[in-house]
DNA sequence: AATCCAGATGCAAAAGCTTCTCATTTCTAT
DNA sequence: ATAGAAATGAGAAGCTTTTGCATCTGGATT
């Protein structure tokens, strides 16, 4: 994922978008709120400002480069997107979220649709439990 | 369910609600956001703020007497909880929200996050599409 | 039935996340 | 290099939801 990506989407190549998309290639924890994003560009003495963040990642979400996620609570999560769709499980006590995608399940919601009526544009299946840590007290 | 319910939650039995509890029973659309509620309360000439129209809704999610739904979008909505677990499929178009249980799908889930090392404590399946109405034109 | 007080309410203000406005700046095609 | 469209920054505004506080009320006790 490069700048090239950028032009791809119909957007100009400018310095905020370019850091913005190295910050999501290189966030260890793939799943980062706006205000993250806008902590790292400050920590790195960019002069980048909130605002131009979530327009940024509104654009990047329209244009596909990137998925956003509104899991519990209110604000939104924002991952990129490698075109491979997946699920998420999430730690209710640490906060940790884990991808996976289940053949099964994914069958099952197309069917479901089926009957119900409903044309499947897109589902989203978010299971909250303990994490291993968690469990075995690593808080 | 009746007042008994808001008395057993350990909750004063007032008019603002015993109403509101009122209007989740009667809503032909079982799911209303608190703006919906306040509305009809409005309508109906009672004097009930905003303000208590969240506090009782909190609180009665509390008391599990009803489940909160944040679904797309910002504003979260609330149906009365009888008791059955279901998952939702929505419109898109429409915003027409059904319900649904699949005995599969939640096995398969159960199996997904103990293979991903979770205690599973609960989960959420959003599936999104075109209801049938939507699709004949009938916006 | 009158009294009392913790709990509940209404209102307005505040909070938290996100979007918008607009003057200024920066790409990019020429 | 230049011009024009697009993008940005800063702060104001918008929306949903929560909070603070003075007032009110349900319901347990006289």
């Amino acid at each position: 994922m490069e700048s090239q990506d950028i032009k791809k989407a119909g957007l100009k190549v400018t310095l905020p978008r370019v850091k913005i998309l190295e910050i999501l290639e290189r966030a260890e924890n793939r799943h980062v709120t706006a205000e993250d994003v806008y902590k790292v560009l400050l920590d790195g003495g960019e002069e980048i400002g909130l605002a131009t963040v979530y327009r940024v990642l509104t654009q990047f979400e329209t244009a596909g480069l990137v998925t956003r996620h509104r899991f519990e609570g209110v604000h939104s999560v924002f991952e990129l997107d490698e075109g491979r769709h997946h699920d998420h499980i999430l730690c209710v006590r640490c906060g940790r979220v884990d991808e996976f995608v289940d053949k099964a399940v994914e069958e099952r919601q197309q069917a479901i649709a089926e009957q119900a009526g409903y044309d499947m544009t897109d589902h989203c299946l978010y299971i909250y439990g303990i994490c291993r840590n968690c469990r075995n007290g690593h808080a």
